[in-house]
This record gives structure tokens, C-alpha cells and sequence, in this order.
DNA sequence: CTCTTATTGCAAATCATTTGCATTTATATT
DNA sequence: AATATAAATGCAAATGATTTGCAATAAGAG
């Protein structure tokens, strides 16, 4: 998943490539395994000198959640988004410091499905987050 | 975990049993295993033919946390509350329509750990949460 | 019964997110 | 390359959930 791949997904569903989009996905290329919240977000678009409104921001993160590019986890009372980077079915692992996510694909689907159905419950579908302290936070706290 | 069990962990801890704590622990108490929000809470307080002021009822919650009484996911924008059944580590089973809850023990923490460690993590706690629908929801979708 | 301190209700503040609208811009079309 | 049109932007204001300051009230210890 890397630059063009986006903007011709985003092409492909009608979506334009405007400057402040360009530059939002360019964030999440970048920091491509980290979550970021909307504040991450818009920091590291001033580091860039530029500025973009809280709104255009919200409004873009709607459109790639919206193409799928997105995975979004809810953090207290704000989200934290990053780019997709597995088109599967998939969980993460988070580090509580810094936000750096892991995909893993691990899932005990079967168990979670014989577990509702004991409950008598149809299963739809299943959330897994794992945290801790990845390699660099660990050594620091 | 019944209406005294509630009432004397809270007096253990130096709060104390008032008029409108003691009305929402009984709706905790009466709506056992669903997740319940704000909102509905609210409702079920009017239903009694009382009111209890919004930051009345944050403030309870916060409580009710606090003592280890609650449990809480969050859903979209706002978070679900109900009361603790079970002491040890588990999940929850929630029903996408009602929000009934039920909870199970099944966590694979050594495979949990097992990945966290494959990817340089220390792995400190995890989250599991399974939704579908439940026996009388499934019906009537 | 009285005193002390926690708790309440109310109003206002806060924080994340959304929306209306006039203006601007990307891009398909001439 | 110039133009038309629909989408996207920035701003300001609205929204919705939650929190806070404060004066008045009530729980419960002595």
C-alpha cells in the first residue's frame, strides 16, 4: 500500500486529490505503523509549516475510512487511526507510549463462534487489541 | 455481587449511600447483565418516576469505577456501563440490539504473549470483546 | 441532635466532532 | 488551454458527551 495505490482508490471512488488530502495521506504513509489521534495528526502537518482546520481533517479521515483504508481504535475518549496495511482479517498490538501498532493475524474465530452459539448468540464479529511497550518504549519509561 | 455486597464495598471505601446512589446501583443491580449507556440509565431512573441530574450520574459512575464495580466498553461515541458479576480476569459477549451481555473466561494470554514477544513487545493486558445477536434479538432483527 | 464532610443540582465550561455556508479548487469537458 | 460543475475547503457556529465550580443539602459519625 504505498502512495499511488491510495490516491487511485480514492480516485477510483470519485474522490479528488486535493492539496490537504495529499498531505494528510502522506502523514500516514510516513508513519505508516503508528496510530495517531486527530492531535498527532494535525502536529505533524504544522511541522510541515503548514495548516489544515479540524474540520478538513475530520472530513478526509471519513473519506479513507470509507475506502477502507483505515483502521481506527478508540483511545479514552478520542480515536487513533493509521493506514491499512493488511487487506485480511486482522488484530493489533499496541504499544502504550508511543502508539506503534503490529497487525497479527491470530485469531481464535472458532472458539469466539462456539462461545456465542453456547450463549445462544450468532456471532458476527470480533475485536482483539493487545497492549504493551514495543522494543524502544520498554527500555524507557 | 447482590445490593449489600454493592453497599458495603462502597461504605468500605468512605462513600456514602445516598438517595440517588442507592437508585442507580438498584438499576445496576435489576439490569444485571446488560451494558447499559448514560442515556439509558437516565430513562430507567425516569421510569421510577425520579430524575437524577447528568453530572449526578457521571459522578456515580465514577464511583462505582472506582470501586471496581463496573464494567465499561465503548461504544462509538459513548460508553456502556454494567456491574461486575465476575471477579477473575474475563470478555464480554454483547448483543448488538439489547446489549446484553454475557461474559466468558476464555483468554489465550500465552499466545497473547507469545506475540507481543515475537515483535519485541512486553506485553502488559488485553482485549477481547465478540458481539452478535442474542437469543431473542436474532429473531427479530 | 449536632457537626463535618461528602454529595447534589444547577449552570456554565470543556473537549471531540459535526455541520451550514460561501468560497475555492480539482478535474472532466469543450 | 479555457470553462463548467461538482466536490472540497475554511470558518464559525452547533452538537453531544462529559466535567467542573459553587452554593445548598444530606449522610452518618460522635
Amino acid at each position: 500500500m504505498n502512495l499511488d495505490d491510495v490516491y487511485s482508490i480514492l480516485t477510483k471512488n470519485g474522490y479528488k486529490l486535493t492539496r490537504q488530502r495529499k498531505v494528510l495521506i502522506d502523514i500516514f504513509i510516513k508513519q505508516r505503523n503508528l496510530f495517531l489521534s486527530v492531535e498527532d495528526i494535525q502536529k505533524e502537518i504544522n511541522k510541515k509549516g503548514m495548516n489544515l482546520d479540524l474540520s478538513t481533517i475530520y472530513r478526509n479521515l471519513t473519506v479513507l475510512e470509507n475506502s477502507n483504508l483505515l483502521c481506527k481504535i478508540q483511545n479514552y475518549n478520542s480515536n487513533l487511526y493509521k493506514l491499512r496495511t493488511m487487506k485480511k482479517h486482522h488484530h493489533h498490538l499496541i504499544c502504550k507510549k508511543c502508539g506503534k501498532a503490529v497487525s497479527f493475524e491470530y485469531c481464535p474465530t472458532d472458539t469466539f463462534s462456539r462461545i456465542a452459539e453456547e450463549n445462544g448468540y450468532t456471532f458476527t464479529d470480533d475485536k482483539i487489541e493487545l497492549y504493551g511497550y514495543c522494543n524502544k518504549c520498554k527500555n524507557n519509561l
